[in-house]
DNA sequence: ATGGTTTTTGACATCGATGTCAAATCCGCG
DNA sequence: CGCGGATTTGACATCGATGTCAAAAACCAT
């Protein structure tokens, strides 16, 4: 099967192959039977652009970087998806690098996606999107980036968020509106941003409604299920336990509920559990757990849009460069009105 | 930050930009001394070759593509974890491509990374690996191509599995050899040939042991959590049912688990639960589920190696293109020795 | 030294598209 | 009909590497 080029089609047409590439890239400047009867050969012939010669000679490489820490994780799927789908509605092209900040010579790796792979732009996700030094190679390079739920906004980075430390309060709201007062908090790891906001939002709302935040149903886990497990255990060991706990991820509170039914508590009755991220985890449970939609699908589509967009190609600082989506609150079984131990 | 080419490399070094293309590609025919000066220029430049140049001259794309139905499931992420590790292992690039047979005009979006990107290869999940018109493509654009777990063996692809009908036999074994008699199976989706195997796997190791498969405890579902919910339930609804049940995969398996939670059976003495994959579900529930670990990195690793296999390019039956590799029966709690029922 | 091999090296064409810019064509209008 | 200005078109150089192949250098034995 040879390769049909882009010289086939013009000669076929009988026209110049510069004529051809115009009316590929849409633009402007060909007259409508020609561009007309270009398309028709090229359809004809299944005519397919390479590529590479393409991007070494307009210098767009039409490849979006996905960098990620745990590309393994749900979460990583869902984000994953979210810009591989939008990538193809705009003919671009996605590269999912892992980056391990934990191993030295990481930077080799990404320094060598952007150098070699000329990426038109990148899309970072958390954790990572904190780390000044992997930041700083892109803006080296001046390669436009967007960060996913990053702590700060930099001003020549994209940012796309959504409001975690409203969504947590919202949360909390409704714990406390369900009576609830001893309120147990699973955090997520200390370098991950998004996770601190939760619980900033967790007492902030608590603070509100005058409720004291008992630090010792406040526990630290890394957004794993056995930390879930481990914490479940610690916060429900004794007669002294909360009456709801608000993990900050969906696969800690998980484990949360494991250790709740192994133990023999009654959810929602004994004890109500709530996560964040609408995760799969979330509905792999009975009952299945109240949770935070975190948009994340929908994120790393916009991330691809504000790349591919061409004013902010030009200019980092765009004003749609910085975007915060819509969450909302899923209540499921996990979760009810407080019920008094007896004994209260 | 202009861009450093061979040319840099090459003024600086002294020599012709041909040599410095031998060095980097780590070819013969260059005298010791130069290679390593051309090195130390190399390094003291940061030079990285321009991918897309350099695919353009040498018609090799170092470019593989991951094509898979389902890119959010947990399967997926595996596969693909495993891919892109030994890709970068070997300095090539991943491209994941969503393939959704059921929606007119993917063929396009194929051919036009076939074409397009000019892949060196591609790595066909299941159960797409069993689509015809697709393995057509590849075929017919002579794209070097290694499908995993595939139903049948074709002459000029290349295959990665692992033993299906054995592991499954294996569990049943491991079931009979409880004592458990009363065995249900939960089946995958039709289209899924690893799904079927495994049936079969099932039914061998019953008749081999003399056991009647009770028909009514057969149940088709499609994989998905839901489906393990709904089938445990019509499995579990009457006093007559299985003492163990066995699904086709893990997510199913925690379907069919949390039914039983829901039912107030208890898990393993009332039934046993046993599913296949190794998934994350089957260690985020209580008891954690018995399964069958799939060497699902392992195979995407290998695939990478055999496409990336100089000897397998030149010819696509090679001795090694067609791997079986090793599994495991992992014993957790949701499996344990038949109790008899009151009234048995 | 000399001729014959073998190894090393580089000049040059090439891959397939797009950017630049000048030439060709079109248009309306005096 | 011919002219100026706008629009359309294509010739040619270019992107940055590698393949080809012949020239140059090194090696070896006589």
């Amino acid at each position: 099967m040879k390769t049909v080029t882009i010289k086939d089609v013009a000669a076929r047409a009988g026209v110049s192959p510069k004529t051809v590439s115009r009316v590929i890239n849409g633009e402007d400047h060909v007259r409508p039977e020609i561009r007309e009867a270009v398309q028709r050969i090229v359809a004809e012939l299944d005519y397919r652009p390479n590529a590479f010669a393409r991007s070494l000679s307009s210098s767009r490489s039409y490849l979006l970087g996905l960098f990620i820490d745990d590309p393994v994780s749900g979460y990583a799927a869902d984000v994953q998806h979210g810009a591989l789908i939008r990538c193809r509605e705009r003919s671009y092209h996605l590269v999912v690098e892992p980056v391990d900040l934990s191993r030295p010579g990481w930077q080799d790796h990404v320094r060598d996606s952007i150098a070699s792979l000329r990426l038109d732009g990148a899309i970072i996700a958390p954790p990572i999107c904190d780390a000044p030094e992997l930041i700083a190679l892109f803006r080296q390079a001046a390669v436009p980036h967007v960060l996913m739920a990053p702590s700060a906004e930099p001003e020549d980075s994209g940012a796309v968020r959504m409001d975690d430390h409203g969504a947590a309060r919202e949360m909390t709201d409704y714990l406390i509106g369900l009576g609830h007062r001893h309120i147990g908090f699973v955090q997520g790891p200390v370098n991950h941003s998004a996770s601190i906001r939760r619980e900033e939002g967790f007492r902030a709302a608590m603070a509100t409604a005058a409720i004291a935040v008992e630090e010792r149903f406040v526990r630290r886990g890394d957004f794993s299920f056995r930390s879930g497990l481990e914490l479940g255990e610690a916060l429900l060991c004794g007669p002294d336990r909360p009456s709801a706990i608000f993990a900050c991820n969906d696969d800690m509170a998980l484990g949360v509920l494991i250790t709740a039914i192994k133990r023999d508590l009654h959810v929602p009755d004994d004890l109500s559990i709530v996560g964040f991220d609408d995760a799969a985890s979330s509905r792999a449970a009975w009952p299945q757990i109240t949770t935070i939609r975190q948009p994340k699908a929908e994120m790393a589509a916009a991330a691809v849009d504000i790349l591919v967009d061409p004013s902010f190609r030009k200019k980092i600082a765009h004003p749609d460069a910085h975007l915060m989506l819509p969450h909302a609150l899923v209540v499921r079984g996990s979760s009810g009105p407080m019920v008094p131990k007896k004994g209260d």
